[in-house]
DNA sequence: AAAATATGTGACCACATGGTTACAAATCTA
DNA sequence: TAGATTTGTAACCATGTGGTCACATATTTT
């Protein structure tokens, strides 16, 4: 039998992350982890230390909103860049589900397992609003639209609709989109 | 030994609710229930017919948003309704913890246990929705800010903070209902 | 009172969970 | 080549899960 320490370590880390991203929060575990990677949990805990380990090697390495980076650097001064801006990072929401599903497990539980995790995605998280806070009014209205936005984007794995809005269409988050935009507008007339 | 079968089934289904209410629909196992009803889970299976039985009799009795029936039924004309009708939809919400992990439980899964449950609650919650979809770009605005309230009060529970809001403090609340507020007017306008 | 029925219990099942242990086999080092 | 070390496996453990079962004891009905 060959062995492959490297090989067995990348073969831990992709099935952790794809049973993540794929069946979500619940469905991480050492047994499932091991059973998709083909390999005893043992090495699990040898090499990674566990699920928390994983989840810190998640945290270190994970990319989250990595498309927004070359936005977030400038500083969106004008009312343009900050509709520009709203739309890389709702875009970037839907298309990342890896990111949904760290933000729906942050509505489950936070222990020691999961805080490291969630305190660096939150800190990326956060760079991207570091812009709206001038206009404390629009801040609260442009985060709540945000929330909206990923609060539905994790409803839709689930659910077809949010009442009467039909959250598989394209053309539901285009009209968020435009509402987010036109927001952004009347506040700043 | 007394015997009671009116009474069991009610404490069956009131540590059913609360173990819902405090601890999340994670926490809502058939053992579980039975552990804290201190009675056999035998006649979980019995009197309700399962965990999917017992979701079933509370989308029927059921309490969802209660207070705001006296809100939805008149036709909220008037901008200033809307405004009174999102005020007290928010404050019900925060309020709610059942309702609130009924909710939560959304964001997880959609099986044919909880299948009538959510159909129910949707249907609750979609009559309070009836009001704003006149103008289509303040309807989806609308719609975006109680998705981000209900986000944020899902996230409240296990996380201190949205970015730089604090989510445990009253103040916060109030500048989110001000913002919906001064949303609603500059649509209006 | 006797029989039938409703109510309640605890043991049991198969299976899954996280975690540990003892051991085998491959690889590296001397 | 011989020994030490790394890599990997499978069995095992205690515990928890949903679900069913046979049985005992109350309560009703006849």
């Amino acid at each position: 039998m060959k062995k492959d320490r490297a090989a067995t370590e990348e073969k831990i880390y992709e099935s952790f992350l794809s049973l993540l991203e794929e069946k979500g929060p619940q469905a991480v575990g050492i047994n499932a982890i091991a059973k998709k990677a083909g390999v005893s949990k043992e090495l699990i805990y040898r090499y990674y230390g566990g699920l928390q380990g994983l989840l810190l090697h998640l945290a270190k390495k994970g990319d989250f909103f990595k498309s927004m980076l070359s936005l977030h650097d400038k500083d969106l001064a004008t009312v343009e860049d900050l509709k520009d801006f709203a739309k890389a990072g709702t875009k970037e929401l839907r298309e990342n589900k890896l990111t949904q599903e760290i933000l729906r497990w942050q509505l489950l539980e936070n222990n020691e397992a999961t805080h490291d995790l969630f305190k660096y995605s939150n800190k990326e998280i956060g760079k991207m609003f570091a812009i709206s806070e001038k206009d404390s009014s629009l801040n609260h209205a442009f985060q709540l639209m945000i929330g909206g936005y990923v609060y539905f984007t994790l409803l839709s794995k689930f659910n077809k609709k949010f009442i009467t809005t039909d959250l598989r269409s394209e053309e539901s988050w285009e009209n968020f989109d435009k509402a987010i935009e036109k927001t952004i507008d009347l506040f700043n007339k």
